[in-house]
DNA sequence: ACATTAATCTATAGGTTAATAGAATATTAG
DNA sequence: CTAATATTCTATTAACCTATAGATTAATGT
Protein backbone atom coordinates (compact mmCIF):
# COMPACT_ATOMS: atom_id res chain seq x y z
CA UNK A 1 0.00 0.00 0.00
CA UNK A 2 2.75 2.43 -0.51
CA UNK A 3 0.82 3.86 -3.27
CA UNK A 4 -1.94 5.16 -0.20
CA UNK A 5 1.07 6.88 1.84
CA UNK A 6 2.22 8.31 -1.66
CA UNK A 7 -1.70 10.11 -1.77
CA UNK A 8 -2.17 10.98 1.60
CA UNK A 9 1.99 12.52 1.80
CA UNK A 10 1.01 14.44 -1.34
CA UNK A 11 -2.42 15.18 0.29
CA UNK A 12 -1.31 16.61 3.36
CA UNK A 13 1.51 18.07 1.71
CA UNK A 14 -0.73 20.66 -0.10
CA UNK A 15 -2.15 21.48 2.71
CA UNK A 16 1.06 22.33 4.70
CA UNK A 17 1.63 24.60 2.42
CA UNK A 18 -1.30 26.87 3.76
CA UNK A 19 -0.06 26.34 7.05
CA UNK A 20 3.23 27.85 6.28
CA UNK A 21 1.92 30.49 4.79
CA UNK A 22 0.21 31.21 8.56
CA UNK A 23 3.85 30.03 9.96
CA UNK A 24 4.64 34.54 10.22
CA UNK A 25 3.58 37.02 12.32
CA UNK A 26 3.65 39.33 9.35
CA UNK A 27 2.01 37.52 7.27
CA UNK A 28 -1.24 36.92 9.24
CA UNK A 29 -1.01 40.52 10.22
CA UNK A 30 -1.11 40.91 6.49
CA UNK A 31 -4.09 38.57 5.52
CA UNK A 32 -5.54 40.50 8.29
CA UNK A 33 -5.20 44.13 6.55
CA UNK A 34 -6.47 42.63 3.12
CA UNK A 35 -9.65 41.08 5.07
CA UNK A 36 -10.61 45.09 5.19
CA UNK A 37 -9.80 45.47 1.29
CA UNK A 38 -7.59 45.29 -1.14
CA UNK A 39 -4.30 47.68 -0.96
CA UNK A 40 -0.88 48.07 -2.30
CA UNK A 41 2.44 46.65 -1.26
CA UNK A 42 3.16 49.94 -0.13
CA UNK A 43 0.67 50.43 2.14
CA UNK A 44 0.95 46.70 3.37
CA UNK A 45 4.35 47.30 4.42
CA UNK A 46 3.51 51.24 6.06
CA UNK A 47 0.56 49.67 7.98
CA UNK A 48 2.83 46.19 9.02
CA UNK A 49 6.03 48.53 9.40
CA UNK A 50 7.93 46.28 6.94
CA UNK A 51 10.52 47.46 4.62
CA UNK A 52 8.53 47.07 1.10
CA UNK A 53 11.15 44.33 0.27
CA UNK A 54 10.12 42.40 2.54
CA UNK A 55 6.35 42.66 2.05
CA UNK A 56 6.80 41.93 -1.41
CA UNK A 57 8.75 38.41 -0.27
CA UNK A 58 5.98 37.87 2.09
CA UNK A 59 3.42 38.48 -0.34
CA UNK A 60 5.24 36.50 -2.76
CA UNK A 61 4.72 33.33 0.11
CA UNK A 62 1.02 34.13 0.15
CA UNK A 63 0.68 34.10 -3.50
CA UNK A 64 2.27 30.96 -3.55
CA UNK A 65 -0.21 29.59 -1.18
CA UNK A 66 -3.05 30.82 -3.24
CA UNK A 67 -4.18 32.90 -0.29
CA UNK A 68 -4.04 36.31 -2.37
CA UNK A 69 -4.60 37.71 -5.69
CA UNK A 70 -3.05 40.56 -7.52
CA UNK A 71 -4.42 43.67 -9.64
CA UNK A 72 -2.10 45.88 -11.36
CA UNK A 73 -3.30 49.68 -11.66
CA UNK A 74 -0.51 51.57 -13.18
CA UNK A 75 2.56 50.98 -11.25
CA UNK A 76 0.67 50.18 -8.19
CA UNK A 77 -0.20 46.31 -7.55
CA UNK A 78 -2.78 45.91 -5.56
CA UNK A 79 -3.06 42.74 -3.20
CA UNK A 80 -6.88 41.19 -1.99
CA UNK A 81 -7.49 38.13 -0.33
CA UNK A 82 -7.88 35.70 -2.99
CA UNK A 83 -11.94 34.04 -1.47
CA UNK A 84 -13.82 35.39 1.31
CA UNK A 85 -12.85 31.50 2.55
CA UNK A 86 -9.52 32.88 3.35
CA UNK A 87 -11.01 35.27 5.43
CA UNK A 88 -13.02 32.56 7.57
CA UNK A 89 -10.01 30.51 7.95
CA UNK A 90 -7.81 33.43 9.62
CA UNK A 91 -11.03 33.78 11.70
CA UNK A 92 -10.83 29.94 12.69
CA UNK A 93 -7.07 30.49 13.08
CA UNK A 94 -6.89 33.30 15.80
CA UNK A 95 -10.28 32.13 17.54
CA UNK A 96 -8.62 28.77 18.24
CA UNK A 97 -5.39 31.11 19.10
CA UNK A 98 -7.78 33.25 21.77
CA UNK A 99 -9.30 29.97 22.88
CA UNK A 100 -5.98 28.01 23.62
CA UNK A 101 -3.02 30.43 23.88
CA UNK A 102 -3.23 32.03 27.34
CA UNK A 103 -0.54 34.08 26.14
CA UNK A 104 -2.98 35.99 23.87
CA UNK A 105 -5.08 36.86 26.07
CA UNK A 106 -2.25 38.19 28.39
CA UNK A 107 -1.04 40.21 25.53
CA UNK A 108 -4.36 41.35 24.96
CA UNK A 109 -5.41 42.23 27.79
CA UNK A 110 -2.74 43.64 29.13
CA UNK A 111 -2.92 46.41 25.86
CA UNK A 112 -6.89 46.29 24.86
CA UNK A 113 -8.30 45.72 28.57
CA UNK A 114 -8.55 48.43 31.43
CA UNK A 115 -9.84 50.20 28.93
CA UNK A 116 -12.47 47.47 28.15
CA UNK A 117 -14.83 48.64 30.58
CA UNK A 118 -16.19 50.32 27.26
CA UNK A 119 -18.66 47.71 27.58
CA UNK A 120 -18.36 45.80 24.26
CA UNK A 121 -21.04 44.97 21.95
CA UNK A 122 -21.52 41.97 20.43
CA UNK A 123 -22.60 41.21 16.47
CA UNK A 124 -25.57 39.87 17.87
CA UNK A 125 -27.02 42.49 19.92
CA UNK A 126 -25.77 45.06 17.21
CA UNK A 127 -28.15 43.64 14.96
CA UNK A 128 -30.54 43.56 17.59
CA UNK A 129 -30.14 47.16 18.18
CA UNK A 130 -29.56 48.64 14.37
CA UNK A 131 -33.60 46.71 13.36
CA UNK A 132 -34.34 48.19 16.82
CA UNK A 133 -32.92 51.70 14.91
CA UNK A 134 -32.15 52.69 18.48
CA UNK A 135 -28.49 52.99 18.07
CA UNK A 136 -26.36 55.22 15.74
CA UNK A 137 -23.18 52.51 14.17
CA UNK A 138 -19.50 54.38 12.87
CA UNK A 139 -17.50 52.88 11.48
CA UNK A 140 -13.74 54.43 12.32
CA UNK A 141 -11.60 52.64 9.85
CA UNK A 142 -9.82 54.88 7.16
CA UNK A 143 -12.03 55.71 4.42
CA UNK A 144 -10.57 53.24 1.96
CA UNK A 145 -11.51 50.37 3.86
CA UNK A 146 -15.12 52.03 4.39
CA UNK A 147 -15.52 52.43 0.59
CA UNK A 148 -14.30 48.29 0.11
CA UNK A 149 -16.91 47.44 2.24
CA UNK A 150 -18.77 47.94 5.69
CA UNK A 151 -21.89 47.11 7.54
CA UNK A 152 -25.04 48.88 5.97
CA UNK A 153 -26.08 52.29 7.09
CA UNK A 154 -22.98 52.89 9.04
CA UNK A 155 -21.81 56.14 9.31
CA UNK A 156 -17.70 56.37 8.18
CA UNK A 157 -15.99 58.56 10.45
CA UNK A 158 -12.54 57.87 10.39
CA UNK A 159 -10.64 58.34 13.86
CA UNK A 160 -8.37 60.70 12.59
CA UNK A 161 -11.56 62.72 11.36
CA UNK A 162 -13.52 62.04 14.25
CA UNK A 163 -12.98 65.16 16.89
CA UNK A 164 -13.30 67.88 14.00
CA UNK A 165 -16.80 65.84 13.05
CA UNK A 166 -18.11 65.74 16.23
CA UNK A 167 -21.26 67.35 15.66
CA UNK A 168 -22.12 64.72 12.78
CA UNK A 169 -23.36 62.53 15.70
CA UNK A 170 -26.10 62.73 17.77
CA UNK A 171 -26.06 63.77 21.43
CA UNK A 172 -29.55 61.41 22.31
CA UNK A 173 -28.87 57.91 21.42
CA UNK A 174 -26.12 55.65 21.22
CA UNK A 175 -23.40 55.42 19.74
CA UNK A 176 -21.43 52.37 18.83
CA UNK A 177 -17.97 51.98 16.87
CA UNK A 178 -16.46 49.18 15.02
CA UNK A 179 -13.05 48.84 13.37
CA UNK A 180 -11.24 45.64 11.71
CA UNK A 181 -12.05 43.64 14.67
CA UNK A 182 -11.31 41.99 18.03
CA UNK A 183 -7.46 43.19 18.31
CA UNK A 184 -7.73 46.29 16.52
CA UNK A 185 -7.75 49.67 19.08
CA UNK A 186 -9.70 52.31 16.93
CA UNK A 187 -12.90 51.62 18.39
CA UNK A 188 -11.55 52.18 21.60
CA UNK A 189 -9.58 55.62 20.97
CA UNK A 190 -12.59 56.35 19.31
CA UNK A 191 -15.37 55.61 22.04
CA UNK A 192 -12.94 56.94 24.83
CA UNK A 193 -12.64 59.94 22.95
CA UNK A 194 -16.35 60.59 22.64
CA UNK A 195 -17.10 59.62 26.19
CA UNK A 196 -14.83 62.57 27.25
CA UNK A 197 -16.69 64.70 25.21
CA UNK A 198 -20.25 63.28 26.81
CA UNK A 199 -21.60 61.04 23.81
CA UNK A 200 -23.12 57.85 24.81
CA UNK A 201 -20.39 55.38 23.40
CA UNK A 202 -19.69 51.65 23.30
CA UNK A 203 -17.29 49.41 21.14
CA UNK A 204 -18.52 46.35 19.09
CA UNK A 205 -16.46 43.58 20.33
CA UNK A 206 -15.77 42.28 16.67
CA UNK A 207 -15.20 44.30 13.43
CA UNK A 208 -16.37 44.11 9.49
CA UNK A 209 -14.50 40.71 8.85
CA UNK A 210 -16.23 39.36 11.19
CA UNK A 211 -19.60 40.73 10.63
CA UNK A 212 -18.77 39.60 6.76
CA UNK A 213 -17.60 36.15 7.50
CA UNK A 214 -20.84 36.00 9.62
CA UNK A 215 -22.69 36.06 6.10
CA UNK A 216 -24.23 39.12 7.28
CA UNK A 217 -25.30 41.61 3.92
CA UNK A 218 -22.38 44.43 3.37
CA UNK A 219 -22.62 47.48 1.87
CA UNK A 220 -20.16 48.92 -0.48
CA UNK A 221 -18.87 52.66 -1.65
CA UNK A 222 -18.70 55.91 -0.01
CA UNK B 1 3.18 54.39 18.65
CA UNK B 2 6.06 52.27 18.99
CA UNK B 3 3.98 50.17 22.16
CA UNK B 4 1.07 49.43 19.51
CA UNK B 5 3.59 48.08 17.29
CA UNK B 6 4.91 45.97 20.09
CA UNK B 7 1.39 44.69 20.99
CA UNK B 8 -0.01 43.88 17.39
CA UNK B 9 4.13 42.20 17.41
CA UNK B 10 3.39 40.31 20.46
CA UNK B 11 -0.63 39.04 19.47
CA UNK B 12 0.42 37.98 15.67
CA UNK B 13 3.74 36.20 16.94
CA UNK B 14 1.60 33.83 18.83
CA UNK B 15 -1.02 33.29 15.99
CA UNK B 16 1.95 32.67 14.24
CA UNK B 17 2.59 29.91 16.30
CA UNK B 18 -0.52 27.69 15.49
CA UNK B 19 0.49 28.81 11.82
CA UNK B 20 3.74 27.04 12.18
CA UNK B 21 2.27 23.74 13.71
CA UNK B 22 0.46 23.58 10.92
CA UNK B 23 3.38 24.06 8.72
CA UNK B 24 4.23 19.93 8.34
CA UNK B 25 2.40 17.72 6.72
CA UNK B 26 3.12 14.58 8.65
CA UNK B 27 1.82 17.51 12.14
CA UNK B 28 -1.35 17.73 10.24
CA UNK B 29 -2.07 14.33 9.10
CA UNK B 30 -1.84 13.37 12.68
CA UNK B 31 -4.48 16.20 13.75
CA UNK B 32 -6.45 14.99 11.63
CA UNK B 33 -6.63 11.31 12.88
CA UNK B 34 -6.52 12.54 16.44
CA UNK B 35 -10.07 13.77 15.06
CA UNK B 36 -11.20 10.40 15.15
CA UNK B 37 -10.14 10.17 18.82
CA UNK B 38 -7.00 9.65 21.13
CA UNK B 39 -4.40 7.90 20.00
CA UNK B 40 -1.08 6.53 21.69
CA UNK B 41 2.29 7.68 20.18
CA UNK B 42 3.08 4.20 19.04
CA UNK B 43 -0.54 4.37 16.89
CA UNK B 44 -0.10 7.17 15.37
CA UNK B 45 3.90 7.07 14.21
CA UNK B 46 2.70 3.64 12.68
CA UNK B 47 -0.81 5.67 10.94
CA UNK B 48 1.32 8.16 9.72
CA UNK B 49 4.49 5.65 8.55
CA UNK B 50 6.74 8.26 11.03
CA UNK B 51 9.21 6.37 13.35
CA UNK B 52 8.21 6.96 16.93
CA UNK B 53 11.04 9.74 17.55
CA UNK B 54 10.35 11.71 14.80
CA UNK B 55 6.26 11.13 15.88
CA UNK B 56 7.20 12.65 19.12
CA UNK B 57 8.85 15.30 18.08
CA UNK B 58 6.32 16.17 16.09
CA UNK B 59 3.99 16.04 18.36
CA UNK B 60 5.70 18.30 21.20
CA UNK B 61 5.07 20.64 18.55
CA UNK B 62 1.59 20.83 18.48
CA UNK B 63 1.47 20.54 22.32
CA UNK B 64 3.47 23.92 22.56
CA UNK B 65 1.00 25.18 19.75
CA UNK B 66 -1.63 23.71 22.42
CA UNK B 67 -3.60 21.85 20.00
CA UNK B 68 -3.12 19.14 21.97
CA UNK B 69 -3.09 17.60 25.09
CA UNK B 70 -2.38 14.16 26.86
CA UNK B 71 -3.03 11.34 29.25
CA UNK B 72 -0.89 8.66 30.61
CA UNK B 73 -1.98 5.07 31.09
CA UNK B 74 0.98 3.03 32.02
CA UNK B 75 3.77 3.00 29.76
CA UNK B 76 1.54 4.52 26.98
CA UNK B 77 0.78 8.50 26.46
CA UNK B 78 -2.85 9.50 24.30
CA UNK B 79 -2.45 12.37 22.68
CA UNK B 80 -5.92 13.75 21.78
CA UNK B 81 -7.16 17.34 20.41
CA UNK B 82 -6.97 19.88 23.29
CA UNK B 83 -10.35 21.17 21.78
CA UNK B 84 -13.29 20.38 19.28
CA UNK B 85 -12.11 24.41 17.90
CA UNK B 86 -9.35 22.57 16.70
CA UNK B 87 -11.23 20.41 14.45
CA UNK B 88 -13.09 23.45 13.30
CA UNK B 89 -9.71 25.01 12.31
CA UNK B 90 -8.43 22.13 10.32
CA UNK B 91 -11.83 21.95 8.46
CA UNK B 92 -11.26 25.38 7.75
CA UNK B 93 -7.65 24.73 6.29
CA UNK B 94 -8.45 22.01 4.81
CA UNK B 95 -11.12 23.14 2.89
CA UNK B 96 -10.08 26.05 2.02
CA UNK B 97 -6.56 24.08 0.53
CA UNK B 98 -9.02 22.04 -1.82
CA UNK B 99 -11.11 25.32 -2.70
CA UNK B 100 -7.78 27.05 -3.21
CA UNK B 101 -5.29 24.83 -4.31
CA UNK B 102 -5.69 22.83 -7.95
CA UNK B 103 -2.80 20.40 -7.06
CA UNK B 104 -5.11 18.97 -3.85
CA UNK B 105 -8.04 18.73 -6.54
CA UNK B 106 -5.42 17.06 -8.88
CA UNK B 107 -4.40 14.68 -6.03
CA UNK B 108 -7.34 13.77 -4.85
CA UNK B 109 -8.65 13.07 -8.45
CA UNK B 110 -6.22 10.81 -9.22
CA UNK B 111 -6.62 8.90 -6.85
CA UNK B 112 -10.38 8.96 -5.07
CA UNK B 113 -12.40 9.91 -8.44
CA UNK B 114 -12.52 7.24 -11.44
CA UNK B 115 -14.15 5.36 -8.22
CA UNK B 116 -15.62 7.92 -7.28
CA UNK B 117 -18.65 7.84 -9.48
CA UNK B 118 -19.66 5.85 -6.49
CA UNK B 119 -22.30 8.85 -6.03
CA UNK B 120 -21.51 9.72 -2.70
CA UNK B 121 -23.70 11.69 -0.99
CA UNK B 122 -23.72 15.12 1.42
CA UNK B 123 -23.74 15.17 5.43
CA UNK B 124 -27.14 17.28 4.55
CA UNK B 125 -28.66 14.11 2.39
CA UNK B 126 -27.54 11.34 4.86
CA UNK B 127 -29.43 13.32 7.36
CA UNK B 128 -32.15 13.78 5.58
CA UNK B 129 -32.26 9.92 4.96
CA UNK B 130 -32.01 8.47 8.38
CA UNK B 131 -34.87 10.60 9.55
CA UNK B 132 -36.54 8.93 7.10
CA UNK B 133 -35.14 5.85 7.99
CA UNK B 134 -34.68 4.17 4.74
CA UNK B 135 -31.58 3.49 4.97
CA UNK B 136 -28.33 1.79 6.68
CA UNK B 137 -25.59 3.68 7.57
CA UNK B 138 -22.13 1.89 8.10
CA UNK B 139 -18.93 3.28 10.06
CA UNK B 140 -16.38 1.89 7.97
CA UNK B 141 -13.10 3.14 10.93
CA UNK B 142 -11.40 0.53 12.97
CA UNK B 143 -13.50 -0.62 15.58
CA UNK B 144 -11.16 2.07 18.22
CA UNK B 145 -12.38 5.40 16.39
CA UNK B 146 -16.01 3.95 16.16
CA UNK B 147 -15.95 3.70 20.08
CA UNK B 148 -14.40 7.51 20.93
CA UNK B 149 -17.36 8.72 18.80
CA UNK B 150 -19.57 8.04 15.98
CA UNK B 151 -23.13 9.20 13.60
CA UNK B 152 -26.08 7.88 16.09
CA UNK B 153 -27.64 4.95 15.11
CA UNK B 154 -24.67 3.78 12.57
CA UNK B 155 -23.22 0.09 12.49
CA UNK B 156 -19.85 -0.48 13.55
CA UNK B 157 -18.56 -2.61 10.59
CA UNK B 158 -14.58 -1.58 10.13
CA UNK B 159 -13.18 -2.46 6.06
CA UNK B 160 -10.86 -5.38 7.51
CA UNK B 161 -13.91 -7.20 9.01
CA UNK B 162 -16.30 -5.83 6.65
CA UNK B 163 -16.22 -9.44 4.16
CA UNK B 164 -16.81 -11.85 6.92
CA UNK B 165 -19.53 -10.07 8.25
CA UNK B 166 -21.60 -9.19 5.16
CA UNK B 167 -24.63 -10.63 6.63
CA UNK B 168 -25.66 -8.49 8.66
CA UNK B 169 -26.18 -5.88 5.94
CA UNK B 170 -29.80 -5.88 4.70
CA UNK B 171 -30.23 -6.40 1.08
CA UNK B 172 -33.11 -4.42 0.27
CA UNK B 173 -32.22 -1.11 1.92
CA UNK B 174 -29.75 1.79 0.90
CA UNK B 175 -26.46 1.34 2.52
CA UNK B 176 -24.51 4.55 3.15
CA UNK B 177 -20.89 4.08 4.25
CA UNK B 178 -18.81 6.68 5.83
CA UNK B 179 -15.28 6.94 7.47
CA UNK B 180 -12.63 9.09 8.24
CA UNK B 181 -13.31 12.28 6.10
CA UNK B 182 -13.32 13.61 2.36
CA UNK B 183 -9.61 12.13 1.63
CA UNK B 184 -10.19 8.84 3.67
CA UNK B 185 -10.67 5.61 1.07
CA UNK B 186 -11.99 3.32 3.73
CA UNK B 187 -15.27 4.43 2.76
CA UNK B 188 -14.82 3.78 -1.30
CA UNK B 189 -13.54 0.46 -0.55
CA UNK B 190 -15.95 -0.35 1.16
CA UNK B 191 -18.59 0.47 -1.16
CA UNK B 192 -16.88 -1.12 -3.92
CA UNK B 193 -16.94 -4.65 -2.51
CA UNK B 194 -20.69 -4.21 -1.40
CA UNK B 195 -21.48 -3.18 -4.72
CA UNK B 196 -19.69 -6.42 -6.05
CA UNK B 197 -21.58 -8.38 -3.70
CA UNK B 198 -24.87 -7.20 -5.53
CA UNK B 199 -25.46 -4.76 -2.07
CA UNK B 200 -27.04 -0.84 -2.87
CA UNK B 201 -23.95 0.73 -1.48
CA UNK B 202 -23.27 4.54 -1.48
CA UNK B 203 -20.56 6.52 0.42
CA UNK B 204 -20.67 9.47 2.24
CA UNK B 205 -18.53 12.52 0.58
CA UNK B 206 -17.34 13.35 4.16
CA UNK B 207 -16.52 11.64 7.73
CA UNK B 208 -17.43 11.65 11.42
CA UNK B 209 -15.21 14.61 12.30
CA UNK B 210 -16.85 16.63 9.78
CA UNK B 211 -20.20 15.60 11.11
CA UNK B 212 -19.11 16.97 14.68
CA UNK B 213 -18.02 19.96 13.37
CA UNK B 214 -21.32 20.25 12.43
CA UNK B 215 -22.88 20.56 15.49
CA UNK B 216 -24.44 17.35 15.03
CA UNK B 217 -25.59 14.78 17.73
CA UNK B 218 -22.87 12.12 18.14
CA UNK B 219 -22.68 8.42 20.26
CA UNK B 220 -19.84 7.20 22.12
CA UNK B 221 -19.02 3.68 23.15
CA UNK B 222 -19.28 0.72 21.17
C1' DA C 1 16.18 -4.42 42.35
C1' DC C 2 16.36 -5.42 37.29
C1' DA C 3 14.59 -5.80 32.78
C1' DT C 4 11.28 -4.27 29.45
C1' DT C 5 8.43 -1.17 26.95
C1' DA C 6 6.83 3.45 25.65
C1' DA C 7 8.02 7.84 25.18
C1' DT C 8 10.86 11.94 25.86
C1' DC C 9 14.95 14.82 26.03
C1' DT C 10 19.45 16.42 24.16
C1' DA C 11 22.47 17.16 20.59
C1' DT C 12 23.75 17.51 15.80
C1' DA C 13 24.22 17.45 10.68
C1' DG C 14 21.85 18.89 6.65
C1' DG C 15 18.48 21.29 4.53
C1' DT C 16 15.28 25.38 4.46
C1' DT C 17 13.72 29.96 5.25
C1' DA C 18 13.95 35.00 6.41
C1' DA C 19 15.84 39.32 6.02
C1' DT C 20 18.02 42.23 3.14
C1' DA C 21 21.08 44.35 -0.38
C1' DG C 22 21.62 45.03 -5.40
C1' DA C 23 20.03 44.42 -10.07
C1' DA C 24 16.11 44.15 -13.00
C1' DT C 25 11.28 44.85 -14.69
C1' DA C 26 6.90 47.26 -15.67
C1' DT C 27 4.39 51.31 -16.13
C1' DT C 28 3.73 56.13 -16.54
C1' DA C 29 5.05 61.01 -17.35
C1' DG C 30 7.61 64.19 -19.95
C1' DC D 1 13.43 57.78 -25.70
C1' DT D 2 14.63 58.92 -20.78
C1' DA D 3 13.60 59.41 -16.07
C1' DA D 4 10.98 58.23 -12.15
C1' DT D 5 8.20 55.16 -9.33
C1' DA D 6 6.48 50.76 -7.57
C1' DT D 7 7.48 46.31 -7.35
C1' DT D 8 9.81 42.00 -8.17
C1' DC D 9 13.75 38.99 -8.89
C1' DT D 10 18.41 37.18 -7.58
C1' DA D 11 21.82 36.22 -4.41
C1' DT D 12 23.84 36.02 0.24
C1' DT D 13 24.19 35.30 5.04
C1' DA D 14 22.41 34.12 9.38
C1' DA D 15 18.80 31.90 11.83
C1' DC D 16 15.97 28.14 12.12
C1' DC D 17 13.79 23.56 11.50
C1' DT D 18 13.65 18.50 10.53
C1' DA D 19 15.12 14.12 10.90
C1' DT D 20 17.55 11.22 13.60
C1' DA D 21 20.92 9.02 16.83
C1' DG D 22 22.09 8.31 21.78
C1' DA D 23 21.05 8.86 26.45
C1' DT D 24 17.27 9.28 29.77
C1' DT D 25 12.81 8.99 32.12
C1' DA D 26 8.35 6.69 33.52
C1' DA D 27 5.65 2.87 34.42
C1' DT D 28 5.11 -2.06 34.70
C1' DG D 29 6.16 -6.91 35.47
C1' DT D 30 9.41 -10.42 37.42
Amino acid sequence: MTTHRDFKDALYAQFARIGHALSSPKRIEMLDLLGQGEKSVEVLGEQTATPIKNTSAHLRVLRQARLVDTRRDGTYVYYRLADDEVSVMLRALESLGHLRLAEVQQVAQRYLDGRDTLEPVTLKDLRRRMRDADVTVVDVRPAAEFAAGHIPGALSLPLAELKRRLHELPTDRDIIAYCRGRYCVYSLDAVMLLRKQGYHARRAREGFPDWKAAGLRVEIGA
